[in-house]
DNA sequence: ATTAAAAACGGACAATCATCCGCTTCAATA
DNA sequence: TATTGAAGCGGATGATTGTCCGTTTTTAAT
């Protein structure tokens, strides 16, 4: 796992503080997969460090999650480069959201993560999320190249587009709504109109 | 506050039970708009009932919520009827919309409680939630019928499409966000009429 | 090798959420 | 008014999260 050394950048950290962080990244992923809420301190405890250490590596719940998915995060990446070069922008941009939503649905509590980290901006638990941006970053450009979606769609833009997918219950029929919010989100990106002073007057009016 | 009373029809609730739930309420009123993460224990404590007591009547903290802003709600819909009786259906939605992310702006906790209420759909806590999907379906109707969104939208889709509401950070400038969101959903909810929406949004500007 | 400073450890601790269950109070009935 | 079943009460209790701080370990400099 040398991955986790590509962070050369910033102070370069005491051994066995990376080998405790390893130890729970690894009891995390086992015990995520059999219980999405998992308390974190029987992860602690079975990775055997303190309750103190263990917060020191992961602040919250969430910088836990999204380090455990890291490599799952980074496969979505090179996901998003494939589409790119088997089909069409926009059938690309449709099949990654689909990716997406699935991957929220299967990983135990990662839905819930990435809702929590796309709304904290300031905050630096982005590391695991940057990823995820980086993908959608493709994908917008190579659409608004094609002309398939307007011009001037930020990441930011686009995740406040598709928060709903996050909100998807799996335990129903979730693969209408999901089709429906796919279709819904092309429909809102590729309105040809980039910022109607209607819509302006809408929202200043109140 | 006899408003409370209008729901007779379920098992007649004991006269204590009926004060200690509006002792409640009137309590966390005044702590929700102090601070909103006020410990629940907290506002049992000033009601003068113990922890079983409140839990019974609040299972929940977004259920506490959303009960203490009950009046809010109610008035949310009436602006509903008010707006379409003003404004041109689509100017109207989005009006509505506005005035919804203002409520979970403004009311600490409530935008949280909106978001994990519309994800709970079998369970019974959507008593508070249940004048907002009204309000809505008023909106939906009325511009599925001028011809200004799509047919078929259920509310479910509806906020589904405008789950980002929720999770706009108002520490930031939040406006122009919340612009382009309220755009790109009236876009997505017109995509495939008849006649473009870029026509529509024109004949309503007056 | 010794030493000292910094970095990290880890368990104790406080705070909060949520539940359980014996006791109390209400209100319907006679 | 007395009785009685049930609805409700509320504090004790367990579970989990998150913090604090004295102690230990690593690392680098002498």
């Amino acid at each position: 796992m040398d991955s986790l050394k590509d962070n050369p950048k910033d102070s370069p950290k005491r051994s066995d503080a990376v080998q405790n962080r390893e130890r729970i990244l690894t009891v995390a992923l086992a015990e995520l997969i059999h219980s999405a809420d998992v308390p974190l301190s029987t992860i602690a405890k079975k990775a055997g460090v303190g309750q103190g250490t263990f917060y020191r590596h992961f602040p919250t719940r969430q910088a836990l999650v999204m380090a455990v998915y890291r490599h799952e995060m980074l496969q979505v990446v090179k996901f998003a480069e494939q589409l790119l070069q088997t089909c069409s922008p926009d059938q690309a941009l449709r099949q990654w959201m689909n990716r997406l939503a699935e991957y929220g649905l299967t990983k135990a509590g990662l839905a819930d993560a990435m809702r929590q980290v796309s709304l904290v901006r300031d905050c630096s638990e982005q590391e695991g999320y940057a990823p995820i941006i980086a993908a959608a970053q493709l994908l917008i450009d190579a659409n608004e190249k094609a002309g398939t979606i307007r011009a001037g769609v930020t990441t930011d833009d686009f995740f406040l587009a598709t928060a709903g997918i996050w909100q998807i219950d799996f335990n129903e029929d979730w693969q209408p709504r999901l089709s429906w919010l796919i279709d819904f989100v092309m429909a809102g990106l590729s309105a040809g109109l980039p910022r109607s002073p209607v819509a302006q007057e809408a929202s200043t009016l109140v």
